[in-house]
DNA sequence: TCTGCTTAGTTCAGGACTAAATAAACAGTA
DNA sequence: TACTGTTTATTTAGTCCTGAACTAAGCAGA
């Protein structure tokens, strides 16, 4: 059946049905009031939805002493969205469901340094897609560890794959043919706690990551700040010394030159905690059986952090801080000497930020790429361009075809 | 005559007048683009205000190609607005021109923190007013050393003024009868800046002022960032050491401790560059003659300021960097810390970013906070809400009346 | 049971806006 | 001089969306 809608940009139709997907059933009123649309409005769209059988009516809810609510529902099985997290020795994908929730997932060395790396990322993608479902496949979201032009263009820059000005996304959509949007990986993460997380009821918070390297990313008013040249939120390399251990990034004094997992390793070594050789594991284990010095590299580390956290949030003021990343596993260890620190440094008035630890995944990272591709639909305009429109097309014809 | 618009939001209406009292003539085309609507709507707009007497039609604009341009301009003397800075003990007003320009300035002593203070201030604007041109008035701007929930609201936090949740914003409203907006005087100055300075051509900077105190201001994507709280921007009390002095917020090593004009004063004191009750004025007039222990108090201010800010251009990825505040007159002097610091600390794509001090006059922060008003024109939605729509009605209406 | 209150959803009229086609008015060029 | 290309401005037809008024459907208390 042909969807009765033209080529028109309709952001609407498909941020009803990616929050239906996400958030499960939802009355009108209710849509209305989270998209912020009118009433009206709404009962039109819905309607459509209705007659192009992407929606259905459930239940009333009960009422709350006015007209009960009719529940709305999706009809089709949902979409699915392809994200991968790409780093320098290897790539991981995952397969979600239009909710969110990992149906499959798998992880294989890669040399991101390669001359045929694009080539061979196309490849590998394209058969991981070949062994998912076959539910309509809405796009591909991919996470590098560095910063990127625009979501919807995708041309990377980053240093740790050895990326200069790279077409990742041009070129994927080439091969594969299908929309890709391309995002820092902290932003991924930030754009799946704002779907699916803690963000969902919070418009102002900040995403912090620690473990291989340390990174953040800022969401204000909603909406995911990318800076100039989408290089927002490189919290690794904030100065915390004038001079110090040398940073990857060549400088001195880098945060993340500290309290990296590697700067943790080093610190070990030095202090002898740790053999030669020992890695974060180790580290990690040491500390773990009450090994006081291994607790001190960790403490240390939080009291480092602590306190640059504290000039963040008093520079971007959020209402959360979410902390993430492989390092949270040490997270009870860093604790000790993050708190106070961090605490100590705020002003008065925000003192009392809630600084929450989510669990940490081995797919998270791709979780949060896919989380790219979910998330396009509800906003109306700008970054991600073409890619955003074909997203929406395909997610509004996802049921047309049965 | 009456005005053909109805109560609705006419955000386009006074866009196009803001922006032509602003920036002066300017073809329907050139309109169309930088406000981002259609040529076709921006002919039915023109010449609504055309007929209502608001606008004109000037000489053609040479051709450089095509047809040529048809110039439009202003007809009506322009709008007028209020600026008010607030501070401990005094406060300062200028009244503007729609184009920024400084009418008319004056400043006075003022206790902030006496209880009838709120009266106070609501009695020296009126008789400010009173003694100002009859061009129609379209509202007053106050730029406060604090938070601000919301810029149409005006419920002040500072600290500085031993105010806390002050609704300043209702209070002179109502006393006053015009629309009030309220501001942290920073993100006045940012606004001040994105109308008329440099960052009309830049949609990300940031803003950095020095003196008294230390604060910033942040503009991503064209728009302040203001964080949950309205207090995006403490640039001040980012902590920079572990211990140190003691900051009048009550946390230890923040950074207005270590560069603000007491710390400064202090610093010297202690290093016998200055006698005993010596201020900032002798500490620069030192610097000015030479005097090497002097500069090197300003050097060392520079470079830890430098640091810190190559960690927010980290973070924050602004294009630009714009250092504003009285501290800048001896900028020649902080100069030769910041400089070398603060490109050091950043990342090799960054390090060429542009840092612009600008000229700084007494009332800037006053005019500042007058630009609140004149901006409000161009934001579609939102932060000043009613008082916005106040302030746009009183601009479409400025001519009618005559 | 009736009245008032609250919330959900719909209808309708109309305003804001755009895309596309067209006209207008130039510059450059062979 | 006619032709091509460019930029500006206008007209037209139609889309998107909202406000206001209204209906629908419950609850709570007199």
């Amino acid at each position: 059946m042909a969807i009765s809608s033209t080529e028109r940009t309709d952001v609407n139709r498909s941020a009803i049905l990616a929050h239906l997907g996400a958030s499960g059933p939802a009355s009108r009123a209710e849509l209305a009031r989270t998209l912020s649309v009118s009433p009206a409005l709404m009962t039109q769209l819905t309607r459509e939805l209705i007659t192009d059988g992407l929606v259905v009516e459930l239940e009333s809810a009960p009422s709350s002493g006015g007209r009960p609510a009719r529940m709305l529902g999706l009809v089709a099985g949902g979409g699915r969205a392809i994200g991968i997290k790409v780093v320098a020795d290897h790539i991981a994908f995952v397969e979600v469901g239009i909710d969110g929730r990992v149906l499959r997932s798998q992880s294989e060395p890669f040399d991101a340094a390669a001359a045929t790396a694009l080539a061979e990322l196309s490849d590998r993608i394209r058969s991981f897609i070949d062994g998912g479902a076959d539910a309509p496949l809405l796009g591909v979201g991919v996470g590098v560890p560095g910063s990127v032009d625009l979501p919807g263009s995708g041309v990377v820059d980053a240093p740790q794959l050895d990326w200069v000005q790279v077409p990742i996304g041009e070129s994927l959509r080439r091969s594969l043919g299908l929309p890709v949007i391309v995002e820092n990986n902290v932003n991924a993460l930030a754009a799946a706690e704002r779907l699916f997380g803690l963000g969902r009821t919070t418009a102002n918070f900040l995403i912090v990551t620690i473990g291989t390297g340390v990174g953040a990313a800022i969401v204000a008013d909603g909406r995911i700040m990318r800076g100039a040249s989408g290089g927002a939120g490189e919290l690794g390399h904030f100065p915390v010394a004038d001079e110090g251990p040398s940073c990857r990034c060549g400088n001195l004094g880098c945060l993340e030159a500290h309290i990296s997992e590697d700067a943790l390793v080093s610190a070990a070594l030095e202090r002898g905690v740790l053999p030669a050789g020992a890695g974060i594991s180790e580290l990690l284990a040491a500390a773990d059986r009450g090994d006081s010095s291994a607790i001190g590299v960790f403490e240390d580390a939080g009291r480092l952090l602590g306190r640059t956290l504290a000039g963040v949030v008093q520079v971007v003021d959020p209402a959360l801080v979410i902390v993430l990343g492989e390092g949270t596993a040490a997270w009870a260890h860093w604790s000790g000497g993050f708190e106070p620190a961090f605490r100590a440094h705020l002003m008065a008035r925000r003192r009392s930020i809630p600084v929450e630890v989510e669990r940490w995944q081995d797919d998270s990272w791709a979780q949060g790429a896919a989380a790219l591709v979910l998330a396009t639909p509800f906003e109306s305009e700008g970054l991600t361009g073409d890619q955003g429109r074909l997203i929406r097309a395909r997610l509004v014809e996802q049921a047309a075809r049965q």
